[in-house]
DNA sequence: AGCACGCCGACT
DNA sequence: GTCGGCGTGCTC
């Protein structure tokens, strides 16, 4: 649910003389800001600063004015102010109000926002290279290249290997012209801003329906106000092309652009098409980037010399200077709420941000979540659609294979009547999708002397064989070890039997099954990189697969042009299980993976392997009535008092012993008082859907209320009486997104 | 988070 | 005797 907009008065920033009491928050767990003396010259407020704390240096924030709370003669000074752009009050108001509505430390907040390596480091220095005055007086061949290769780029400075590459010739050489003073080298920033991107460059030729929708989102960013769109069409209907039209109009501002992706494996592609509408690539910002590019778009946010970043969820703490329009791709996509050792949902965060700097959001999905839908049926967003397909490809035909009338082998998952589907695509050359949201081969190891599962000896999970890696993986905690010959419980040798399929076992079968096509699996632990997955996404959108098979990756917005039928496996995983949201998700990624099929000019079909045709969410997903099924999931939730309708948080507890843990859960919902006087209600504790973790217990706690009541301060009262003692942990997940 | 202090068990 | 385990507390 997301935060109401607050009402900010915008204020110069304070700055504070020497010796003045300033508060500095640091990302030392302390809970708040500790009072020091400004430094010598003085302090801005959201400057970062070095400060003592005990024996060492820790680097901070100015926060604001001291508290003055602190014995005088224990407050200390400023050691010194660092050289980099001091934090705006809008990205602290935002760390502030964010850790006010996670429930999150401070500290911990800021640290989000300082992920940047070398902070306080003087900008580091590179020795560039261009043209200077007259000829050297002996001219050769490789001096003659050098001096046209730099006077071919103008006044633009080249590293030594740059030039040297350019030219054709030998880094000697162009040492040898800086002594002549023919070549100059000089001194500049590593950090160099990233190249322009022009929004006025033509962009692809738009639909009606993409044109009017455009058309709605540049006069929003013109109005320079907070507001949020819900921009909701069908796979292939073109909502890049129109959000990129936002972007394109938010550059016009001279403000930047932020556009959040969920899943890293999506931004070389996106890149690619960022850079033939603009001219250029924008700025990168997510876990596979290195350090000194990490440094380099930092500093460039802060300064406004990125105009527009790529990136995940913590994007969205980035310095931005001047920050006009957040697009949250894919909005739906459950990757935008996890943990980056803080909880929060990277959507709602947005929205919050947004607000506070009089900021654009974009909400993009084919499938959005419950809580947009309803923000959008309520007035709260705006909502466009964009309905007809994008050229001639039209949505899939949709249709359900009865598995009970199916005869199927033990250990095969493909039905006759899929099969059939499949060959008659193969025969026409054209590509099929198994879809089957599983990794490795087998869910399940069975030892058929004893009857024991494998199981991860750190969590409650079971190991799951990866055939391709020659392992069992725990999925849960990642651990993994060789696949024994042996029972590890009995002992028997020979015994063990793969149960249940994963993507890699498909694989085996459709090999089986169609022994001439040539099959490719895409799961995404079979990829060391973003690159490798790209290039192998590219060869089989070019045709280099007949047969794909995928998990939930290929669900998400990857172009497969020869692409006409999807099969789905398992339709029914998802559905069990009593995770009120389980209808919601399958729905989105059954509606995700038919979209895949038929984008080209040939339609598409998916067929859905189900148990359950009758069943509300299956026939939903047929009938195509979207709408229908929103408002009864609505209704369904607003009866039963739960999200958006109502509130919920989750509180896990955790531990290396199960008893404490326990106990802790039980003393915590014997204690409610203060949720009672807000009508909230707690249940639990219960062990946690995954109850052992790494070797740690966990235990569960639910706390459900009704709408509009202070959610968080009645929490942060419920457990400050908490003491953890030894290894004991307290997480607040609010707005959880799965309950049990 | 670090890093001190401090209070109990197994070593030289 | 003392070295060192890590529980508790403090850092402006």
């Amino acid at each position: 649910m997301p935060p109401e907009t607050p009402d900010i008065i915008p204020e110069p920033p304070a700055f504070y003389d020497e010796g003045a009491l300033v508060g500095v928050l640091t990302t030392q767990p302390l809970g708040k800001p500790l009072d020091y003396r400004a430094p010598e010259g003085g302090a801005w407020a959201g400057a970062f600063v070095e400060v003592p704390l005990g024996p060492r240096k820790v680097a901070g924030v100015v926060w604001g004015a001291g508290q003055g709370d602190y014995d005088m003669s224990k407050v200390r000074s400023v050691i010194r102010v660092l050289d980099a752009p001091p934090m705006r009050d809008e990205l602290r108001i935002f760390i502030e109000k964010a850790a006010a509505y996670t429930l999150t430390p401070l500290p911990a907040m800021l640290r989000l926002a300082t992920r940047a390596p070398g902070l306080g480091d003087p900008p580091s220095m590179r020795k560039v290279y261009r043209r200077g005055e007259g000829e050297p007086e002996r001219m050769t061949d490789a001096r003659a290249r050098v001096l046209d290769a730099a006077e071919e780029i103008g006044g633009l400075a080249l590293t030594l290997k740059e030039l040297a590459d350019a030219a054709g010739v030998t880094p000697q050489v162009v040492k040898g012209l800086v002594k002549t003073g023919a070549i100059l080298e000089e001194e500049s920033p590593r950090d160099t801003p990233f190249p322009r991107l022009d929004p006025d460059l033509p962009g692809k030729p738009l639909t009606d329906d993409q044109a009017r929708a455009t058309e709605t989102l540049r006069a929003g960013q013109r109005s320079g106000r907070y507001g949020t769109t819900l921009l909701k069409g069908v796979t292939g209907s073109g909502k890049t092309e129109v959000y990129l039209e936002a972007v394109a109009e938010c550059l016009r501002q001279g403000r930047q652009a932020l556009v959040l992706l969920p899943e890293i494996a999506l931004t070389a592609e996106f890149l690619t098409r960022v850079e033939a509408r603009f001219g250029a690539k924008p700025a990168e910002w997510h876990s596979g980037v290195t350090m000194t590019e990490r440094r380099r778009v930092w500093r460039m946010a802060a300064e406004g010399r990125a105009q527009m970043m790529i990136g995940a969820r913590s994007a969205l703490f980035l310095p931005f200077q001047d920050l006009g329009l957040v697009v949250v791709d894919e909005e739906h996509d459950t990757s935008y709420k996890q943990e980056d050792g803080v909880l929060y949902n990277a959507r709602d965060m947005a929205v919050l941000r947004a607000s506070i700097l009089d900021a654009r959001v974009v909400l993009a999905s084919a499938t959005p979540s419950l809580e947009s839908w309803a923000n959008a049926d309520a007035g709260k967003y705006e909502r466009l659609d964009l309905t007809s397909r994008f050229g001639p490809a039209i949505l899939p035909e949709m249709r359900t294979i009865d598995m009970r009338d199916q005869d199927l082998p033990s250990n095969r998952w493909v039905s006759p009547a899929l099969a059939r589907a499949v060959r008659d695509r193969l025969a026409k050359g054209e590509q099929a999708m198994l879809f089957l949201n599983r990794r490795g081969y087998a869910p399940v190891t069975l030892c058929r002397a004893c009857g024991q599962q494998i199981a991860c000896e750190h969590c409650d999970a079971r190991m799951v064989e990866h055939r391709f890696l020659k392992r069992l993986v725990c999925h849960q905690c990642g651990e993994s070890r060789p696949i024994p010959t042996a029972c590890p419980s009995c002992e028997v040798e020979g015994k063990l039997a793969a149960v249940g399929p994963g993507v890699e076992r498909m694989a085996e079968e459709a090999a089986a099954l169609f022994p001439d096509a040539r099959v490719a699996v895409l799961s995404s632990d079979l990829f060391g990189t973003a690159r490798e997955l790209k290039a192998q996404i590219e060869a089989i959108a070019a045709g280099a697969a007949d047969i794909i098979i995928g998990t939930q990756l290929v669900a998400k917005g990857h172009n497969f042009p020869l692409l006409t039928l999807v099969g789905v496996i398992d339709a029914d995983l998802g559905l069990q299980g009593s995770d009120l949201r389980a209808a919601e998700r399958t729905f989105q990624l059954m509606r995700q993976v038919a979209g895949r099929a038929g984008r080209a000019e040939r339609p598409g079909l998916a067929l859905l392997q189900t148990f359950q045709p009758e069943h509300p969410v299956i026939r939903a997903i047929l009938g195509g009535d979207e709408e229908a099924f929103w408002r009864a999931e609505a209704a369904e939730r607003r009866a039963t008092g739960m999200p958006p309708y109502g509130r919920l948080a989750g509180i896990i507890l955790s531990g290396p012993e199960a008893g404490p843990v326990f106990d802790l859960g039980m003393a915590l919902a014997r204690n409610d008082a203060p949720l009672r006087r807000v009508g909230a209600q707690v249940f639990g504790p219960a062990p946690a859907p995954i109850a052992r973790v790494r070797g740690r217990h966990r235990v569960r706690l639910l706390v459900k209320a009704p709408k509009g009541v202070a959610l968080q301060s009645a929490l942060a009262e419920w457990v400050a009486p908490v003491r953890l003692k030894g290894d004991l942990r307290l997480a607040i997940d609010i707005d959880p997104q799965s309950f049990f």
